[in-house]
DNA sequence: AATAGGATCAACCGCTTGAAC
DNA sequence: TGTTCAAGCGGTTGATCCTAT
């Protein structure tokens, strides 16, 4: 018989008992579904337990429809199966998660997304639907409180793998490479991908497939001039790495950046090819659909080649990634933005969602051309694709605004080289300990010191490392909301800034923050808007409710 | 004590995959 | 090679429980 050994048992026995007159009453009209017989739907009695449990006894498992049949139970085989896997198992540990267990879950969440199978798998006597449930209970709760999905210290080991990944990856080279063995042997989950047809690009991009594969997305665009003189022959090195992540979204990424790149063409728009030698989450995966449609990728080359300040198709799908949409079949995340969400972004006068508004954003429906223009990952919803996901909202982000920019014919060459950096260090960023506020506070900035243009406003200050909040888009700065990031995602943004600066993490952080925050202040109070700075009281600007929270995520003191 | 709202969990639904034919 | 079907999987739903007010 079955063993209530569990509060959930007995709660269901009660509610079975609740919802079925009679215990007997194994086939009850009420609910039935189709196929004409009419089959019970609903909670379990334990009658039928019981004959489910004799009879996979003395038959086995397997065989669900036949159930039916030989044990007159009016369930589908569907749900024999279901009731005895998830239910009736001898092998089934009941009760809640241990602690270990939660953190087991927690850590092959981060490498295989919602896979809750292979998790259970991974996790005797659990079944997927248990994992389910708990991860999903566990994810509302941890949004809703606004803490990270994954622990620091997923999150890194999550960072290691894949660098460890990245770097394997690195040394392959080939013209059809099967991303996914690799990937998966560090337990990501990536579905396959080949990379067919790529001798397509060959032409233009005047670099073997194998270079192409080792170069990132973000630089190929960023730098297209790939003009073939600027394709890697300088620092060509492999210091770029293959990317973990999901192959679809990167051919998004691909797809999204050469427009991009269209737009943002300048003649001596040098690659900074150093901004991503030690970027694990700089690694271009190339997937190519063998079906793409041929015509539509030459038009993107002869639009790289003329360096045709073309207007990225904004609100109608550009021919250009139409194909690639339709031929990918992507699934696409859920984690997007409108276009005209990303497009106010873009507005000087657009605040940067606050990560309550991301929330919500990640529940918006996508709209047509976001969906084209953003890279796609399947929503398996790894650790990686989070990561991914913040840094497509950012691409997204910069693409639109940057579009914006060409409309305004305001292309100005040397701070288009700065602001490709800035854009290479943000968007193609690795991950600063939390990507998407990390580099949504950052990607909006150009360094003082690139700047040579004399309509644009310099920054007080050009010492390296100080960075005005001159927005790469225009000449206004950008209203960052410091107020709408979380603590924790603000720290690490600063301890990822830091590191880009080559700041040692010892070093105090206050000058940073006033780097960071300081200007931003003077700027909004040239403005006649905001605060100025105060450093009595080490606040920066930011509002008390919003330090103290750091500190309270961070083990040093406001004086640190 | 009543109740509203959130949390939990079991079950279902639709889709995909893979084997058999 | 195409079709059919069983099994598996992941997302979603709805019933119940729990807790705060």
């Amino acid at each position: 018989m079955i063993e209530m050994t569990s509060d959930s048992d007995k709660r269901k026995a009660a509610r079975c008992r609740k919802n079925s007159p009679g215990a007997e009453e194994v086939s009850s009209g009420g609910n039935s579904s189709g196929g004409g017989s009419s089959l019970k739907k609903g909670p379990w009695t334990s009658a039928e337990d019981t004959i489910l449990m004799e009879y996979v006894t003395k038959h086995g498992e397997g065989n669900w429809n036949a159930v039916q049949k030989h044990s007159g139970l009016s369930r589908c085989g569907k749900s024999c199966r279901l009731r005895w896997a998830n239910h009736l198992r001898p092998d089934l540990k009941k009760g809640s998660f241990t602690p270990e267990e939660e953190n087991r879950i927690i850590e092959l969440h981060a490498k295989m997304g919602n896979k809750w199978a292979r998790m259970a798998a991974e996790l005797p006597g659990r079944t997927d639907n248990e994992i389910k449930n708990y991860w999903n209970t566990r994810i509302k709760r941890l949004q809703r409180a606004g803490l990270p999905i994954y622990p620091a210290s997923v999150r890194m080991q999550a960072m290691n793998d894949s660098q460890q990944s990245d770097d394997m990856m690195s040394c392959q080279n080939g013209d059809n490479i099967h991303h996914s063995e690799a990937s998966e042997t560090n337990g990501f989950e990536i579905p396959d991908v080949e990379f067919k047809n790529l001798g397509i690009n060959q032409g233009y991009l005047n670099c073997s497939p194998s270079h192409l594969l080792d170069i990132p997305p973000s630089s190929l665009l960023h730098h297209k001039g790939l003009s073939s003189s600027n394709c890697y022959n300088n620092n060509n090195n492999n210091n770029y790495m293959f990317s973990a992540l999901n192959p679809h979204k990167r051919l998004r990424e691909v797809e999204n950046q050469f427009h991009v790149s269209v737009a943002s063409t300048s003649n001596n728009a040098f690659p900074t090819f150093e901004q991503h030698e030690d970027d694990p989450f700089v690694r271009p995966l190339w997937s190519y659909d063998p079906d793409l449609n041929v015509n539509n990728q030459t038009s993107s080359i002869d639009v790289l080649g003329s360096h045709a300040p073309i207007i990225i198709n904004g609100n109608n799908n550009s021919s250009s990634s139409e194909p690639v949409s339709e031929a990918m079949k992507l699934e696409l995340p859920s984690l997007q933005y409108s276009a005209s969400q990303v497009g106010s972004w873009a507005t000087p006068s657009s605040p940067l969602p606050s990560l309550e508004s991301v929330d919500t954003l990640i529940q918006s429906p996508l709209s047509e051309h976001t969906q084209s223009n953003c890279p796609s990952p399947r929503n398996s919803g790894t650790l990686e694709e989070v990561v991914y996901e913040s840094k497509s909202k950012k691409c997204s982000k910069y693409n639109t605004s940057h579009q914006q920019m060409m409309m305004d014919g305001f292309e100005s060459s040397s701070h288009n080289v700065v602001r490709e950096t800035i854009r290479d260090a943000c968007c193609g960023e690795p991950i600063s300990p939390l990507s998407n506020s990390a580099a949504s506070v950052f990607v909006e900035f150009t360094p003082a010191s690139g700047g040579s243009s004399s309509d644009e406003p310099q920054s007080a200050e050009t010492i390296p490392g100080k960075f005005d909040w001159v927005s790469a888009e225009s000449d206004e700065k950008k209203d960052v909301s410091f107020e709408n990031l979380r603590p924790d995602a603000l720290l690490d943004s600063l301890y990822w800034f830091r590191q880009r600066i080559g700041r040692s993490k010892d070093e105090s952080i206050t000058g940073d923050f006033g780097a960071l925050l300081g200007d931003d202040l003077s700027y909004e109070h040239k403005q006649g808007g905001a605060l100025p700075i105060d450093d009595s009281n080490q606040s920066f600007g930011l509002g008390f409710s919003t330090w103290d929270s750091i500190c309270a995520f961070y083990p040093f003191s406001k004086n640190d």
